[in-house]
DNA sequence: AAGTCATGTGACTTCTTGGTCATATTATAC
DNA sequence: GTATAATATGACCAAGAAGTCACATGACTT
């Protein structure tokens, strides 16, 4: 956690520093990155940076929390509910909500991703681990339900297949990146669902010929 | 490539040097590695190392073209000519031949995630990308084969598709590592065949109640 | 006006880094 | 034995890092 002194700056100089942080952390991992960019970028002394933060590391997950509550944002009412849904109608709305997340916030997504895709990082272990489990406990309970519900196969490994759907869940955000998200923004919304679309159907029904 | 001087070395000196320079990169991304830690781990000055070397990212090449030397000895018969069998033979060997070689190198695999997974990194460009491009057309080709065989179905997307059977294979290792590798021993083999078999059940039927 | 306390400030320290280079050693050629 | 070329060596360099600290400034109390 930031000092008090952090959260007593006005709002804009908070924001400055904040804004200067995101764009060095975009570019550099969190050991890359340099607190004297940092604070050159923000124009704030040296000294003032250890007034607000306690380390380079508090600044960081400062950033992080920011990028959850924002990602927080993009719930719909039906991801807060997810048990009262249809399955599919849940993975779709999750992916939809991570490519809606992704077009508005690519930067927040390249610094989460940074540090999801290294696990053998001391700060995976303190930041990201405990969500990963978690929404793959999510995952496995919705399936328990679409398994009663009659919509999933009852014969499906739970634990394998919820962290296919989790990792399904990245992968879609990265195919989209590099294959559509570069054509014409007219048809960008349309792109995001055809594109879920297919990515649901494979999960449904597979490749294989019926 | 590193100089001639290093591969003049005697085999044992050279093995003690690759090994250093291992250990360090399955500790530390390239960037954090140290060549001070690597020439104090290997025991040799740090003036030889530039003799041997032109600089840390040419050792790190070394180690790379190592990994992949050492996979290569992975491949079997029906995957040096993939268009001659089935789709899904395929695909089981490609799955089987990528967990055998993470359970026996599993420090090659540490350091190969690393760089595949953070794509803006400079080294990701020069060393991976190719590899990951010629990897996902292989696929392509596969699908049209099947689809063309009859064994996959004809209304998929195949650049998606393709994507994300790469994506899955190297899934397929995460999930065996974190969830299944622990166990016993004698297990072991067992339990790649049945991860692989539940793997290729969800690709090719889907998780949807037919 | 004087005193107190939170905040602002940047020079500074200590540490590590990748890479160099003058010199020492060894092997080879004649 | 002597000359030449290849290799070995570690002190050294400049750059940059994270974090500290003595002091300056300004706002608020009394």
């Amino acid at each position: 956690m930031p000092k008090e002194t952090f959260f007593n700056l006005p709002p804009e100089k908070r924001a400055k520093i904040e804004e200067a942080a995101i764009r060095e952390f975009v570019e550099y991992s969190f050991d890359n990155a340099s607190v004297n960019r940092i604070v050159k970028g923000s124009g704030i002394p040296k000294g003032s940076f250890y007034q607000y933060f306690e380390d380079k590391k508090d600044l960081y997950k400062h950033i992080m929390s920011l990028i959850i509550a924002k990602k927080m944002e993009y719930l719909t009412p039906v991801m807060k509910n997810p048990f009262d849904h249809d399955f599919f109608v849940i993975v779709r709305e999750m992916y939809e909500t991570g490519l809606n997340f992704a077009r508005d916030n690519p930067d927040f997504v390249v610094i989460g991703n940074r540090l999801r895709s290294d696990p053998s990082h001391a700060l995976f272990k303190e930041i990201i681990e405990d969500n990963i489990d978690k929404s793959n406990q999510v995952f496995e309970q919705l399936l328990i339900l679409g398994i009663e519900r009659g919509e999933i196969r009852p014969d499906i490994d739970l634990g394998l297949t919820a962290h296919l759907i989790s990792a399904l869940n990245v992968e879609i955000s990265e195919y989209y990146q590099k294959h559509i998200a570069k054509k014409d923004d007219y048809f960008y919304d349309d792109g995001v669902l055809v594109t879920i679309g297919k990515f649901l159907d494979l999960l449904r029904f597979g490749i294989g010929k019926a």
